[in-house]
DNA sequence: CTGAAAGCGCTTACAG
DNA sequence: CTGAAAGCGCTTACAG
């Protein structure tokens, strides 16, 4: 920098001020400054700026480490999230965390982020405290279960679930399972979107006299077909699955035609909060509330640069709904006799 | 720093030396001095203390922007090289590049990382020589045509279409085809897994008098089914198929069978380099010669740290090979009055 | 509109 | 084993 400023004939200050556009400079300096800093190959240290200036211009993705199946949806928030990002001045860092109150507080205290936007938010994320006492600016995508002064963004679940009841119940449908992908342990039972859609799902069957179970099964090829098995097996009277599992998608279509199962004519299945990627590896194609994946990545790091940037500016708060996809395995009830 | 230092009662030198163990301290000042750190809940700005080193501990993963359709393989190559960079000290960002010239010499002169891993590797990667050029250390998760003087890890296509071919020579196969995921522009038609593995799939078929076919599709599930039925209507011999595009194996199977052929009573299929993940997605399950994606990228990672940490070490050049699951689709090739 | 100087939070010769 | 001081590459009041 002291280079373009003796080559320019100017001051340090001057470079800055050109770089920056922070003060007015003559049209001529301008013009001799940034012709010294072409000539010279020279651009402006990140560190060095981000030491002066107390920002890094640097945001986190956190994201639970140890956890190696991510599904495409997944692999969209990263690619969508840095990508805006980048579009905004800023880069992504991939933060996995392990130890939940330690990384946190590495990441707070380290002063390398801004900010950090999080994934896989539980309904009582020990995170948010974490970084709310933190003064970090944060934003989620997915919900906690109290938001009041939290910003998200994500997936309106409950309209998501209503939709795809309404659907199906046009259909004649109601006889209805929601099969998701939520594994015994706590840490899942406390998942904001298996929470929310089981909640929903209950509710919205009782108050329409459906009939409705919750079966949880593995994320996995290999756990739709069981799935598939302990539907046929137990469940002879359910025509209408609703299915947040993605993974479990194509195996569980699969495993119930190998048992005998017509798809729709026997029965109707919709995945929810999917990508259509997954979908469209089934045979037959799985109908699917498609999760606006990439819209989310954005839509939260959108969220977490205008807390950085204006903590002054309304709390953002967005959910999304899903959009549909036809695909080939949603039809009518069948009757009863059949 | 300087607080710690005044309520240790020592100096703010002696405060950097316990924390970066870069000096004796004598064990009663250590203790002093951690206490104080406690007490303060300090932990050492990450900024300033790269300003001061030259080193920010900061690694970048370079993907191509604008191709939104990233397969598990890929989610791997993310998750695990951020992990192992996590692991080594080093925090992972992730850096789209849309226009590659300007993008590295972005990254190479902000002075923010100490180096980058090269992910979607071309065989003449224009990223190559500009990064050479600009003295960044960088490691690459794939091989350039020449791979003389570069650090890289790579699957061994060589090995696993070779792998492939016996296999299914011994069950009596002489009929193969190879699909890639290749699009018709030029961007990938120098991108080295299918390169490679077009040359030998070539080789081998030749030397061993058997009949090759290569075809292209894209890498979708719509991809396999319109690969299906093009294989149907024009390839009515192959017997064999060895199927380098992930995303498009189960939408090849189901069109297959749609099509009236049975796997792998009709057809063997094998998936190469590609992930079990989607290879159980398919019914039948794909049998699979899976990329070691998750060791790709933290040997990719660990190679990119060698080059920054010892220069002089030697030059990492790692082959990896894919690793055999059965599956359900590879059988012995039909008589031919079948 | 331009410049001299202090300071961001660390590290590291250098001196003791 | 410990400390005083210079310096990493910038930004930004402050003065002109």
């Amino acid at each position: 920098m002291q280079d373009v400023a003796n080559l320019a004939n100017v001051s340090l200050a001057t470079v800055s001020f050109t770089i920056n556009n922070s003060k007015p400079v003559s049209p001529k300096t301008r013009a001799k400054v940034e012709a010294a800093m072409k000539d010279l190959g020279y651009r402006r240290n990140a560190v060095g700026s981000a030491l002066a200036r107390g920002r890094t211009n640097v945001v986190a993705l956190l994201y639970p480490a140890l956890q190696h199946r991510f599904s495409v949806t997944s692999m969209q928030f990263f690619t969508s999230a840095a990508d805006q990002a980048r579009l905004r001045g800023y880069t992504l860092v991939l933060w996995p965390m392990s130890n939940e109150a330690e990384a946190v507080s590495e990441l707070t205290s380290s002063g390398l982020v801004d900010g950090a936007v999080l994934m896989e938010v539980q309904l009582d994320d020990p995170r948010v405290p974490e970084l709310t006492g933190s003064n970090v600016p944060f934003a989620l995508i997915g919900r906690t279960r109290d938001t009041s002064g939290i910003p998200f963004v994500d997936v309106d679940f409950e309209h998501t679930v209503e939709n795809a009841i309404d659907r199906l119940t046009e259909l004649g449908h109601t006889n209805f399972m929601l099969i998701d992908g939520g594994t015994g342990n706590q840490l899942l039972g406390g998942y904001g979107p298996i929470a929310r859609t089981r909640t929903t799902f209950g509710e919205v069957t009782a108050q329409r006299g459906l009939t409705g179970v919750m079966v949880s099964g593995a994320a996995s090829s290999e756990g739709g077909r069981a799935l598939a098995r302990e539907f046929i097996e137990s469940y002879p009277q359910t025509t209408a699955v609703l299915l947040l599992n993605e993974d479990a998608g194509p195996g569980f279509v699969a495993g119930l035609q190998r048992g005998g199962l017509r798809l729709p004519q026997d029965v109707s299945v919709i995945s929810i909060a999917s990508s259509l990627d997954t979908a469209s590896m089934a045979e037959p194609e799985l109908t699917t509330l498609a999760s606006p994946a990439d819209e989310l990545g954005r839509l939260g790091v959108d969220a977490l640069i205008e807390r950085i940037e204006q903590q002054d500016a309304p709390l953002p708060q967005r959910l999304v709904k899903c959009s549909f996809h036809p695909g080939s395995t949603l039809g009518p009830a069948r009757s009863l006799g059949d």
